[in-house]
DNA sequence: AATTATTTTGAATGATCGTTCAAGAATGTG
DNA sequence: CACATTCTTGAACGATCATTCAAAATAATT
């Protein structure tokens, strides 16, 4: 009974790569065999479909965004200041010269009008990140006003994901920033 | 000299639909002659290829979208009230069971890795509507405010296209906006 | 009515799409 | 080492993609 031979994470990797930059539509298995190395058959065997491909990595991904605000909230001195340095990086992925937005926000907008399990997915993931933002806050404030705040970040970091192709858009989101969210504790 | 037989805007018109709902990729020329009517050798000598086809819905796209704006600020009592007004007919196109956020966002975000005309028209119509918040928000503050509240407000916006898809986001939207924009007049 | 300029038609093109499958290679088990 | 199971290979499939074009139809001009 042979093993797989190749490593499966990093398919995975490249396809969230490729899937991320291109979308769905715009990426064609014969990508994925090409950045793979890959034979279409064992993609196949491994996969099953285009779309559970795309499921994988669009899990995977949004399995790491999660990580990655767990991971800056929780070493940060406090909620507010953590929110922060997570909303610069955010400016800052924007500087990337490969800069493609945000893989669910793609997906999301992509794939709304066809509908089905994977722009439920991304749907999904994105209100599951809005209430990670809540229960967080909700050490600091009440129930009511985490709440409005959490939804307020969201609006912000979509607004952060569109608005950061514009180029030098890094300062004028940075500003945008500290009008909208007045409330963070912004350093000087 | 034969003149054309069918009427461009409600080519533009129907093309603008579909493009708005699928994309440039998920949609087909194909659908084009479905929807429209017309046969392939009349689109391509009137539109060139499917990226005029798009290049011209996307335009009559976005003046629709400047036009709509400015009606609505132009016939608000205040420049505050106005944006008020329009933020709220953002929330209710969402409240839409065929929303589609927005089409220029939806490109920005589609184009980018492909570059090329398209994003750029997108990009440039996007940063044309913050000028004109820009400039209705000179009429009551000074150049360095309106500039930052007018990519707030862009920042609200985006985030506004993206959020609309999650169910029951209408009322949270509300919220959000009166949190990140307390500056304007929402009143009581 | 004849001529000229333009548009419409719709089948056809080659390319690429997602996917399949029979055959061969590789690995774990007895 | 033989057997059973799983994986890999890569050519091939039918469908669909954007686009073309020669011929027929239409409308403006003479």
């Amino acid at each position: 009974m042979a093993k797989a031979q190749f490593d499966r994470n990093k398919v995975v990797d490249q396809s969230i790569a490729l899937f991320w930059q291109h979308g769905y539509s715009a990426s064609s298995m014969q990508q994925v065999v090409k950045s793979t190395g890959l034979k279409p058959g064992s993609i196949y065997l491994a996969f099953g479909s285009k779309e559970g491909l795309f499921r994988e990595a669009l899990e995977t991904y949004a399995q790491n965004s999660i990580t990655r605000i767990r991971t800056i909230l929780d070493s940060a001195a406090s909620v507010g200041e953590g929110i922060c340095t997570l909303l610069e990086k955010f400016v800052e992925d924007s500087t990337r010269t490969d800069y493609c937005s945000c893989f669910l926000v793609k997906t999301q907008l992509e794939l709304a009008s066809v509908g089905g399990e994977l722009h439920e997915f991304a749907s999904s993931r994105l209100l599951a990140i809005e209430a990670e933002f809540c229960r967080y806050l909700e050490r600091e404030y009440d129930a009511t006003l985490s709440k409005q705040r959490a939804t307020s970040i969201m609006l912000h970091i979509f607004g952060l994901r569109v608005y950061g192709y514009h180029p030098g858009a890094a300062q004028r989101m940075r500003d945008g920033l500290r009008a909208g969210l007045s409330w963070l504790p912004w350093g000087e």
